[in-house]
DNA sequence: ATTCTATATAACCTTTCAGTTATGGAATGA
DNA sequence: TCATTCCATAACTGAAAGGTTATATAGAAT
């Protein structure tokens, strides 16, 4: 995967809502696939598959405990997403102080810039 | 728009190629439709529409300058994206300090992170 | 051996998405 | 007025997403 495909794959993950919850569950630690459907209106399958989205985006892992296969969060992907979020705030916070600097300009110029 | 929503939105928006390199390109200031369309094999209204999607998450505005309507970067959905991812990335990086006030929130949230 | 439990996979359905072409409409300019 | 530029919208298409039920498989327990 380039490193486009991963943010591809990362930011698909985390804009489902099931998928964060199930990522909210992981932080207390590994749960298997049964526990984390138990919550939700949704069949076990429709898990098994938000559960591969995660693991394809490589937000999560998955062990094995005699038939269980626990899920647990996994940080790099999160952190590529995080750096691209970063860099794009640094420069519109700068962006921003430009705004301002424009902005005051055009007031003080009356529409006529 | 409930907070969950937002983070839908906003995900989604970001997990194109075509719109985070429209991001990008807005970084450099205020740009027009048609020239955030030129650089990238698409028609015209393909990018007017990567721009509706940017625009329901908030992470763009549009002005009007005479025929063209320039579209800029807003930084509040930025920032609440930014929000959750740090907060996981903290516990996922193994500073623990802030767990507790996560769980709590999770727990107040019932699950709809 | 059989059966129960946990999970994955297959087949299907419906909705959404990302693109297209064609057209419409507002503002500018000749 | 008439044409041109910039952009939006409508209607269509193919593919992908998110769900379902039914079934397969692997390991545990009986």
């Amino acid at each position: 995967m380039t490193p486009s495909e991963r943010l591809d794959a990362t930011f698909t993950a985390l804009a489902d809502p099931t998928r964060r919850a199930i990522l909210a569950r992981l932080m207390t630690g590994e749960v298997s696939v049964m526990e984390l459907a138990e919550p939700f209106a949704m069949s076990q399958p429709a898990i098994s598959k938000h559960l591969k989205v995660l693991e394809r985006a490589g937000l999560i892992s998955r062990g094995r405990d005699a038939q269980r296969r626990p899920c647990r969060i996994e940080g790099e992907a999160l952190a590529e997403a995080t750096g691209w979020l970063d860099e794009y705030r640094e420069v519109w916070e700068g962006n921003y102080k430009r705004l301002d600097m424009l902005l005051a300009d055009l007031q003080a110029n009356q529409g006529k810039a």
